[in-house]
DNA sequence: ATGTCCACTAGGAGTGGA
């Protein structure tokens, strides 16, 4: 099973790339993030061609998570409890058949802005609330996965430049002992779990040349558990689609792509 | 070089968020 997470930043204005990249990649479930669309609004038709049912949580101009897949797929909740009015940024669904399914969760973490911002402490809350829910169901036995964009560089490895931003947004001690805690219920982040020491981005900002200049954050994750890891084939980072393609804008964020043994 | 892109409201450009 191919499975991958993709912060789209703007699902419409982004259909015709995702149509592309779709077409090409040929993954069997999408983690898709920052949709910026009502469910009413969701291009279901769209996906339904390319052989993709979607089950979404969206919302009007903010935010908004779905997972396409091309296999089984099961909607299991929306929304990470208590925390429903910071966004929709949370969406879970059983994918695939028995015996090769997956418990596959989608996220759009709080961004903060900046450290001296009020929406910071309550990034902080956000992830605490995530440990909380997470720890209900993640086992270790179970092919249980979260993926998404958490908007947090877990490592000085994951800077482009962890000299300057040490302590800043994305890169304090906060965030990331929220990071770990996250990864501690059992959870091995894929990409490290198979390139250990390999600097590598996700994100790119689309100001000042950035992609090109290769300044970029790790900051989109596929985590899976102990199960997931002893499927585990391979991980890319799909730098590819960061570019610009056939006159289309790409996101600012690359996806990020597993594939997966059966069980 | 905070240099771009998205969605919204408004009314065909400006604002807020990332």
């Amino acid at each position: 099973m191919k499975i991958a997470t993709w912060n789209v930043n703007g699902l419409r204005a982004r259909i015709d790339y995702i149509r592309l990249w779709l077409e090409d990649r040929q993954p069997d479930v999408v983690g898709l993030q920052e949709l910026k669309v009502t469910d009413e609004l969701f291009p279901h038709d769209v996906f339904e061609e390319l052989g993709y049912k979607a089950v979404t949580h969206g919302q009007k101009s903010w935010n908004g998570v779905a997972v396409l897949s091309r296999v089984p797929v099961e909607w299991i909740e929306s929304g990470l409890p208590g925390q429903s009015e910071y966004g929709a940024r949370l969406i879970r669904a059983r994918v695939g058949t028995d015996g090769d399914s997956v418990d596959f969760t989608t996220l759009y973490c709080p961004n903060g802005k900046n450290t001296d911002h009020d929406d910071f402490p309550r990034k902080l809350e956000w992830f605490d609330a995530l440990r909380e829910w997470a720890a209900g169901f993640i086992r270790a036995e179970e092919s249980v996965l979260l993926c998404g964009d958490f908007n947090i560089v877990p490592t000085g490895l994951d800077s482009w430049n962890e000299e300057e931003f040490h302590g800043s947004i994305f890169h304090t001690e906060d965030e990331r002992s929220r990071m770990r805690s996250i990864i501690e219920l059992g959870l091995s982040d894929l990409y490290r779990e198979l390139q250990p020491r390999e600097q590598a981005f996700s994100w790119w900002d689309y100001r000042g040349g950035a992609f090109h200049r290769k300044r970029g954050l790790r900051i989109d994750f596929l985590l899976g558990s102990k199960r997931i890891v002893e499927r585990l084939k391979s991980v890319e980072i799909d730098r590819d689609f960061r570019k610009k393609k056939d006159g289309l804008t790409a996101s600012d964020h690359a996806p990020v792509i597993a594939v997966l043994d059966e069980a």
